[in-house]
DNA sequence: ACAAATGATACAAATATGGTATCATTTATT
DNA sequence: AATAAATGATACCATATTTGTATCATTTGT
């Protein structure tokens, strides 16, 4: 089981060098480069990132991307959310089927806190603290 | 993103099942009957949580399934590695290729921490306390 | 002998993840 | 104005994981 996945993983690096750029653009072909990651599948993520306004693209010659927001106001919970969406740790598989026990309750309360705490975590660390 | 899956809620259930069955015997049908599970998926899991020596089995007529061990000594966190596999929150998808690189040491010491935390928590619920 | 149970295992459907391909649009440069 | 270099949007595909299903062999109580 994985708390973030690829795409997430990306996305961190990338920011993390956008961070320390300066504002300057940098182009996908760059962190191409810089990330070894492939392509296309760079390209949707930042593309993503891009209408979530964590980045701003320059579209034509010489454009490329760069960081929306200052890196201490970008955080690895945001990423998550976006590339793999909400945290639910708690997702009940039995809807209303045993809500009325005890023992589910049980359950779902205790992996509830969990989340919780990872939450709380993951919107605590920040691209600027990565970086 | 889920912290247990499907199969490992149903085991959960047919183990809170079985504690309170005080040793007897039941059978898949029964199983089935309690946790409107499908009958050969539960069996499946059943089947491993046997060989794994958190149930005990016994064959032909008669036969069915009871804890192998304590209510008490069954833990979410041996389920999961169990039905899911080890807990990795921090499986690295760039292995020998950053690793020299400080950021992604500092990503993945942050992980690994809230992984610690969660292995944790889940070393610490038992079947009993479900119940 | 038979019926009721598990053991083992191969297969299949559904979903999530990782990645590719293509074409349209924008913009700097010439 | 033409061109090349960039992103925007989107459809598609490959792979892995999860969630099952199906079948046959084996065991055991009656």
């Amino acid at each position: 089981m994985k708390l973030i996945t690829r795409n997430t993983d990306y996305a961190v690096r990338a920011l993390c060098f956008l961070a320390k750029q300066d504002g300057r653009i940098v182009p996908v072909s760059g962190l191409v480069k810089e990330l070894r990651a492939p392509r296309p599948f760079l390209r949707k993520i930042l593309q993503i990132l891009n209408r979530k306004g964590l980045l701003k693209s320059c579209k034509g010659q010489g454009g490329g991307f760069r960081l929306a927001l200052a890196p201490d106001k970008i955080f690895l919970g945001d990423l998550i959310k976006i590339l793999q969406g909400p945290i639910q740790f708690n997702d009940c598989f039995f809807k209303k089927m045993f809500c009325a026990d005890l023992r589910i309750c049980l359950l779902r309360k205790k992996i509830n806190e969990i989340e919780k705490y990872v939450i709380s975590q993951l919107e605590s660390i920040s691209i600027a603290s990565l970086g």
